[in-house]
DNA sequence: CATGAATGAGCATTCATTCAT
DNA sequence: TATGAATGAATGCTCATTCAT
């Protein structure tokens, strides 16, 4: 939990960091951002980000957890739900209401995971976990729901929006998100 | 059929080049590869790839498309089949024959949406035009299996597969893509 | 004059490509025309160029040489004057005449002059070819109008004018070369 | 005063590769200097050229107004004179000192105004104002030696040497700038 | 901890010239 | 003569990373 343990006591540098580093990354891809571009972001020097990740590959992890640590975040909030099947469609609509930015420049995650397999093969490990947050949470509700293919119908799910996701990115119309995550909560509705 | 009408009578570089560029960047991504590796791959002295390709963005182009040919290739091929559903089958189950290397390196078309997606807007419409292939392909035969939302289940298709590429290969795990792609064909047998 | 001898009957290429690539170097400058460009204007194939010009330079020397002709046609025209002061007067006017191109691009010819000097030292023989034209031309006319100094004031004259014209080109002051030709004018009425 | 503001205190890399840059640009034109070239003749490592000039215009500007600062220095020098009719002719014998190397390579001025205006419209904002320099000086002193058509004469005596730094640039011919600002100095001195 | 500066390997692109046919 | 294609040496520019202070 405190990653910040050896850094400063709040200067918060690391944070800025870790979230310039997700929103260049998310508008620009990893490739085409500089650290330049990620010290700038976060108001840090230039030869200070060093400090703080010795790598740009650092950066890309951090980035990723950070994205992961949001999904939790999010899907804790779906938690306040009573049935596994109205936690689900929680977080299905959460997805849908990205739709406008989602298909401007595709899903946060997913598109992250998709350069960083092209990237490094250590970065997989932290783009597989944050993949694995809403993955394992919704095998969770599934099974809860008494489905004993929890893990194909989560698989299943999370794919879809993950497809959508990039064909609305790439057809530039929020849209197709829409009709696609009513079309989830239909079928999670429709589950017996 | 003569494709090479502007340049060279049989000589293929123009192919070679294509197929190299395609190669390229499914294996490193279009960033991480250099015009070098394109014209090593392709056999061709690198000042010529200039003579087939006016830059970099070309290639990209060019490397769409062709996905876009082979995909109809594909699809050609599944037509073979008498019904609808059976032609749907046919072409899932070509995606699925795909899933070592989707596994190791996602699909070649939408990594290759992705990516364009953050490099250059102009590029996007490529991505689009190769994506409507399977699209408007699918929406044809859930059209001619009476589906009045045929658009819809088209897309939803399409993007089913997507998603389970793009986590199959953060994952590496090949199997995710055997069960979904049967998943899918339930899900096209149980159609009404 | 039949410089051509050893080219076609007429198919003119050769005139086309001397024009051609007076309008390039006059509109981009020689360093920033291509072959290509000069081929392209003169509506010749590339790889034909090279049977009429064995170099870049060889055209620019063809170039020099066309505009000393066009300079020398100028002069001839201004002798149907009487007077040495007339015709004087008649070439400054001519100057005078060309003030809108030659303040958005400079003087043809000392532009050139100019890019010579920093290119190679054999093509600066094709320069001062082409300057000597009016210079001498001009030395004729003080002379027979009595001047011992002819020499000196044909130099003056001349470069006032391609002073005027350096200063009007940086300036995109076209009014610049009105006064001072107006100037000079006056300044040869004034030469007793 | 302290020129290097905002970078480095003292190395002089900056000016170290202004003067490479003036030297090279001088000597071989802006096309035909490298990036290599400035770096080496003030000894920076290529890729620090970038630290401190983004582009190659960059330096084309900040050279442009090296040359404007000389030239100021200069006309200072001049000002030590009681008259304005001493002060120009200070200022053409100054011109007249530097006929040797003009007549090998022209005017730095000039000549990179001339190529500036081929290279960039941006960029022809800055060869204005260091030809503004003289002309403005030269201006005042007219006016001050109570001439009302200052301005024309000021231009026309720049334009003179201009014009007489072309020619004998292009003749390689010093002798021609000693006569003309011998012919200058008597008409300044002429005026009434 | 902070930071301006430095570094060098690399990349897309350009183009005069050449050549096979 | 004509010409599409080929070639390779450059060139301007980029950037992750390092380091001295």
């Amino acid at each position: 939990m405190e990653q910040t343990k050896t850094v400063g006591r709040g200067s918060g540098k690391r944070e800025r960091l870790v979230e310039g580093a997700q929103g260049a990354f998310y508008e620009q891809g990893v490739e085409r951002t500089t650290l330049a571009d990620v010290a700038s972001r976060a108001d840090v020097p230039l030869g200070n980000v060093y400090y703080y990740f010795k790598t740009k590959d650092q950066l890309v992890e951090a980035a990723l957890e950070a994205h992961a640590d949001a999904m939790r975040e999010m899907l804790r909030s779906a938690e306040r739900h009573r049935t596994p099947r109205a936690r689900l469609k929680a977080m299905v609509r959460a997805f849908g209401e990205q739709r406008d930015v989602v298909a401007q420049r595709g899903c946060p995650v997913g598109t992250l995971c998709s350069e960083v397999d092209k990237r490094d093969d250590e970065l997989v490990a932290g783009a597989r976990a944050a993949l694995m947050v809403p993955i394992d949470w919704a095998e969770r509700e599934f099974r809860e729901a008494g489905r004993p293919d929890a893990r194909d119908l989560a698989v299943g799910l999370f794919a879809a929006y993950q497809g959508i996701a990039l064909i609305a990115n790439t057809l530039r119309d929020p849209s197709l998100i829409t009709r696609e995550t009513r079309r989830l909560e239909r079928w999670i509705d429709s589950l017996t």
